[in-house]
DNA sequence: CTTCTTACA
DNA sequence: TGTAAGAA
């Protein structure tokens, strides 16, 4: 973990058993846009010790904080990625995001503006949000 | 043998 | 959340 965090290295049954979860439930995290996991060429899923600690977040969210998973998700549709990415006004203009509010921006298209080429996944907006300690930090740098 | 997607008595 | 089917 001190080497590189974000080398994606387990596989998800690898990932569930660290984090005591089934692979059901890592795949369903995914699919409610909670986390992007890498995909090799072969489409598998890799997870990164970035990534299980946000899984981490997740858990003790839903089993301590008892906000669901869609209450997650809201929260996190309320990023304001623009903000953090420095969209131009043309860039606002044509995204999506900005017509949606139950969907964090990496969930949505991102044609025709700045985010078009980027992989969510190493986007600054979606690493800063990665886990419980380091979202209210984020905040306040924006805030400022 | 593991993982992927999709679906559900 | 679990389990199953068929494909890769």
């Amino acid at each position: 973990m001190t080497i590189d965090s974000n080398n994606p290295i387990y596989t998800i049954s690898n990932a569930a058993k660290l984090l005591d979860i089934s692979v059901h439930t890592l795949r369903m995290y995914e699919r409610e846009g909670l986390l992007i996991p890498f995909r090799k060429n072969s489409n598998q899923r890799l997870y990164s010790d970035k990534d299980l600690e946000r899984v981490k977040c997740i858990k003790k969210t839903i089993n301590e904080d008892k906000i669901n998973i869609e209450g997650i998700r809201r929260v996190l549709a309320l990023i304001p990625c623009w903000s953090i990415i420095k969209c131009s006004s043309e860039d606002k203009k044509n995204c999506e995001f900005f017509s949606s509010y139950n969907k964090p921006c990496w969930m949505l298209n991102h044609k025709n503006n700045t985010c078009q080429d980027k992989d969510c996944r190493d986007c600054e907006v979606y690493q800063s949000f990665g886990n419980c300690a380091s979202i209210k930090e984020k905040l306040k740098t924006l805030l400022i």
